[in-house]
RNA sequence: GCUGAAGUGGUGGAAUUGGUAGACACGUUGGACUUAAAAUCCAAUGUCCGUUUAGGACGUACGGGUUCAAGUCCCGUCUUCAGUACCA
């Protein structure tokens, strides 16, 4: 690129010399994708930085100004560490895969990947537009099969990966077979589902290539399994539990039943604990983390057996309290537990199986949503206490969840609220195994402040010697071990969608069977209509081409299964979070070299993990887990070389719009004399305040506001009940494009926007309507959407992004309020106008003076620390301030105004690169390195010290920095305005801390 | 309930180790320029008392405490937001 095309750019912009933003913002973003300045490198002296957004979901309704406030920020930072002289990795891409695409095909028939295409390209022009330094070259999308080819051969990985817990990794599926073979499944300390029986190697010599099949796919890392899911018939699909609400689909209203169906699961559980320690390793919030660690969810206990009387099976509890083992005075079950009906005694039969039913029929949010009714029924049936050999009376109840531990709990009504609360209702007994404790009106769960008694050989221990004890007598006894347990669960892998990456799969015998990694992608299908079919099957059950022959390794039509050549495909996809847990690898790559490999291990190599991510807190759990369990995985496979994807973490807060709110009355009048209806229902908008009076009781006020508006001769013909007001008054959302910054309206403007205020009428003040405002999230539907474009088109995208950041602190929720855009956008004009007067450039070679290095050296320090903090928004007000003084100080040396240009390039780098290239500069000043911070030039020689009288300031003096303490207090005590506030008192104290203040006391 | 974050002018927010509370903006008011408007520039702006000038009192959700000194540290209370929830 040569510098001469834009050399004399000012002078050819205009001939005015004023901020030309549209046409700088034009130019510079041509000339960026034209050179390909943001373009990574794979290979590099320099170090790298990889810094990455939470790519978008490209939804149809474009880009608010809420969107790309992190953008903006982790650009900031790419940009800053360009100027570092880090070779830096700052891509972005499309979460392309996902449900408004699909139910917009479903209502309209357009294939989700035209939409999805279309939408793509207006989340693209708004991006560019913006000025950001991504490297689109590297851009992924999740619905390519060039990109899914690989979230595929990484879904055959796990399914031929086991987790070994001895070596705590994944390990080939083929080291299980060898030992099998061997010597069985005795040795195998591997994760895996909790039926898998032992067997020795004749078995699995003996069992059938199906039977080998089922055993192996309770081992492996992605496993199918029966999972109990809400199923909606009328919709034909499952629904998540945010997805019903009072037991009907959110969506429609229709009855949702429990439904047990095959679907894929990923053992993530098996990665619990190396998911929880690598927090420790990661540099994110903590209340991220906290997050993570709550759903990860670990509690240590023990697991302890319980034999029941007259019957062969046992009821396995986790506990984490087995120290509390002697005040177990009843057991309780999950209504669904699989030993319910086996042991119920006929006595009870009735009872039991009522309950139950009750049970099934309410969904598991609404039971853990009503914790204060106390149910359950009592089975009849008795366990035998490990110790004392009592009988137990076991019950079933609904507080105990089947998906938690075993679904079964030993019951400490003494030192458990609920089981308390249990026996209380149900009229239980409550043994007392603390030493001097009251239990008479609630349970006592304070572990760590009590001493066990009545309790045979725990009595007079502490919770922590009980609890090893206890743990050694159990082991002792066969009858329980320490256990630790999880409440992370594993993971459905399965939708019932068509917008989402097939699966790899075909079933032969309805065993499922990996298609061989090198005929992938195994492309999606084409479908008549993208609903579930009429049998309940998903939408790929619609495909006439849905059907793998193994003879030409292809996907045929489905007349050909025949089951010995050709089988049928797996008829669901894959969930959302698929695609975008391995994402970041990819961009490490570039475009061409992508064919035969995810990432080269030279790229992988190269850029490692993450060094900064930035996006929303919504993903904590979803995410953010799930791509911490992949990289784990792929690290135990040796795919990739690092065990955690993201090494710092920043989550941004949420934009809010400030929705514009006007409050109005109808009223019809009708003639005295001839009752004709003079006006019928006319709109009167009043203010905000008179509408508030009259909520709050004051009716009359509305009428006497009404009346005062109305004309005096009309009025006079009409009296009091010939008025007529609806009621209640009403506020309406008022588009914010109508509002100006001082929440004036836009009168003709709105009437225009709804036909029912066509002919409204305002009670004006002081010649406007003022609207009332409220905070509220930006939405739609709320009328306070701002959209980037319209800001880009009157102030530009320089002003987009200071105001962005100066808005407040990035991970803060702070209201959008287009008004104060004005300030950073008379920034940039002043800006400007510091380099550029009615002359042209104004910048020359003059001397900087102390006072410019000053402000200069001060502006560095201040900007280089608050970037490293993520505190942007104060180094937009110290830009301001910068600007501000050098102005003052009439500053025109380029050995001032340069190094301030690349300070304030990475928030603003049009207007950037604009002067940058006036100062004859060629080369684009993302080039330039980061000034350097000289300390000499903010030495100071003198401070004024703020003086003090008992803490308040009262006055400041100037005094040499050098003086020493002594001197400062004899001067300070000498001063006029001390003996004025002393008042002939004789100080108690006088504190003097150099260079800070001074304080006098008495 | 639990976990995490927060509470400062009319508004968004600043105050890095305890050391001049309210930086920087918005808004508002007044003024200059203009036929007028926009734009631009200048001044004032926490509240209250006082005023010709001074000056003073109060003030960082609330109540205590530590300290020469607290928005900042400690104890208690309230409120808001986010996440999570019968986890044995």
């Amino acid at each position: 690129m040569c510098c001469n095309t834009f050399k004399f750019a000012v002078l050819i912009s205009g001939k005015t010399m004023s901020y030309h933003f549209n046409e700088i913002e034009a130019k510079w973003q041509k000339y960026w994708a034209d050179n390909q300045t943001f373009k990574a490198e794979n290979n590099s002296h320099k170090p790298k930085y990889y810094v990455l957004d939470m790519f978008p979901y490209p939804s149809g309704a474009g880009l608010h100004v809420g969107h790309p406030l992190g953008y903006i920020a982790s650009d900031i930072y790419a940009r800053y560490k360009r100027h570092k002289g880090f070779n830096v990795l700052h891509p972005q891409g499309y979460d392309s895969f996902g449900l408004p695409a699909e139910q917009y095909a479903i209502q309209t028939g357009q294939h989700p990947a035209i939409t999805t295409e279309t939408n793509i390209k207006t989340y693209r022009r708004q991006l560019d537009q913006i000025g950001f330094s991504f490297d689109w070259s590297r851009e992924v999308r999740t619905s390519n099969p060039d990109y899914y080819k690989w979230t595929q051969w990484i879904f055959i990985q796990l399914f031929e990966s086991y987790y070994c817990n001895d070596a705590n990794e994944a390990r080939p599926i083929s080291e299980l077979t060898s030992v099998f073979e061997i010597e069985g499944n005795s040795s195998i300390n591997a994760a895996c589902d909790d039926d898998v029986v032992l067997f020795s190697s004749e078995d699995w010599k003996d069992f059938s290539t199906e039977e080998q099949q089922d055993i192996l796919l309770k081992y492996r890392l992605t496993y199918l399994a029966e999972t109990e899911v809400n199923w909606c018939p009328a919709l034909g699909t499952v629904l998540a539990n945010d997805e019903i609400v009072n037991g009907v689909s959110e969506r429609g209203g229709h009855p949702v039943v429990r439904k047990k169906m095959t679907q894929w699961s990923m053992r993530i559980s098996a990665y619990a604990e190396r998911l929880l320690q690598g927090l420790d390793t990661i540099d994110w919030t903590d209340s991220l983390k906290e997050s993570q660690r709550n759903w990860i969810g670990k509690s240590v206990g023990a697991a302890v057996t319980f034999n029941i009387n007259d019957h062969d099976e046992v009821i396995e509890v986790f506990t984490t309290r087995p120290d509390t083992i002697f005040g177990v005075s009843f057991m309780t079950l999950a209504p669904e537990h699989e030993l319910v009906t086996k042991i119920t005694t006929e006595a009870q039969r009735g009872t039991v199986q009522a309950y139950v039913e009750a049970t099934a029929k309410r969904s598991e949010r609404d039971r853990m949503a009503d914790v204060k009714t106390i149910s359950g029924a009592f089975t009849g049936a008795y366990a035998e206490h490990p110790f004392t050999k009592e009988p137990i009376p076991i019950w079933i109840g609904d507080y105990v969840l089947a998906g938690y531990g075993t679904g079964a709990v030993m019951s400490v009504p003494c030192g458990d609220q609920r089981d308390y609360d249990f026996a209380k209702h149900f009229k239980i007994p409550i043994p007392n195994i603390f030493d001097g404790v009251d239990i008479s009106e609630e349970a006592f769960a304070d572990k760590d402040k009590t001493v066990i008694a009545n309790s045979d050989f725990l009595t007079g221990m502490n919770y922590k010697k009980a609890t090893k004890r206890v743990i050694y007598e159990l082991e002792r006894l066969g009858q329980g071990k320490g256990k630790t347990n999880y409440r992370l669960r594993d993971a459905v892998f399965s939708r019932q969608r068509y917008w989402g990456e097939p699966f790899p799969v075909y079933y032969v015998n309805s065993k499922p069977q990996m298609i061989d990694q090198q005929h992938l992608p195994i492309v999606l299908p084409e479908v008549e209509k993208y609903l579930p079919t009429e049998e309940g099957e998903p939408p790929l059950g619609r495909a006439d081409v849905w059907a793998w022959c193994t003879e030409s390794n292809s996907v045929v039509s489905n007349d050909k299964i025949n089951h010995t050549t050709v089988f049928p495909l797996e008829l669901n996809t894959m969930p959302g979070w698929a695609g975008s847990s391995w994402y970041f690898f990819r961009y490490m790559e570039e475009a061409a070299h992508r064919d035969d490999a995810f990432a080269t291990e030279d790229a992988l190599k190269y850029w490692e993990n993450v060094d900064l991510y930035i996006g929303g807190s919504e993903h904590a759990t979803g995410h953010l887990l799930y791509a911490r369990f992949w990289v784990k995985f792929l690290k135990d496979r040796g795919f990739v070389g690092v065990d955690e994807p993201f090494k710092k973490l920043i989550n941004q807060g949420m934009i809010l719009g400030t929705s514009a709110f006007g409050y109005f009355v109808f009223y019809s009048i009708i003639d005295r004399a001839t009752k004709n209806v003079i006006l019928n229902k006319k709109p009167l908008f009043i203010s905000k305040e008179d509408y508030n009076q009259t909520l709050t009781g004051n009716e009359e006020l509305i009428i006497d506001v009404v009346k005062s508006y109305i004309d005096k001769n009309l009025l006079s013909k009409i009296e009091k009940e010939e008025l007529h007001l609806m009621t209640p008054m009403s506020s309406t959302y008022i588009p914010v494009e109508y509002v100006n910054a001082s929440d004036e309206l836009d009168i003709e403007a709105f009437k225009n926007w709804r036909p029912e205020f066509k002919d409204a009428e305002f009670i004006l003040e002081d010649g406007v309507y003022k609207v009332g405002r409220e905070v509220e999230k930006m939405s739609k539907s709320k009328y306070n959407v701002v959209n980037p474009d319209a800001i880009c088109d009157q102030y530009g995208a320089d002003s987009l992004r200071l105001y962005e950041m100066f808005l407040g602190p990035l991970e803060q929720a702070k209201p959008w309020n287009t008004a104060g855009i004005t300030g950073v956008h008379g920034f940039l004009k002043k800006l400007w106008k510091l380099y550029v007067d009615d002359n042209g450039i104004r910048v020359n070679d003059a001397e900087a003076s102390k006072d410019n290095l000053k402000t200069l050296h001060k502006t560095i320090k201040k900007v280089e620390e608050d970037i490293e903090n993520f505190s942007f928004n104060t180094s937009v007000s110290t830009f301001m301030i910068a600007v501000n003084e050098l102005t003052q100080q009439k500053c025109t040396s380029t050995s001032i105004l340069e190094p301030l240009l690349i300070l304030i390039s990475p928030y603003a780098p049009h207007i950037a690169e604009e002067l940058w290239s006036c100062l004859g500069n060629n080369e684009s000043i993302s080039t330039a390195s980061f000034p350097i911070f000289e300390a000499k030039h903010l030495v100071e020689s003198s401070k004024n010290y703020p003086i003090s009288f008992n803490g308040k300031m009262r006055f400041t003096l100037e005094l040499p920095l050098d003086m020493s303490k002594d001197d400062i207090e004899k001067t300070v005590m000498a001063h006029e305005k001390t003996i004025a506030q002393l008042e002939g008192r004789t100080p108690k104290k006088i504190i003097v801390v150099p260079g800070k203040i001074v304080n006098i006391v008495g």
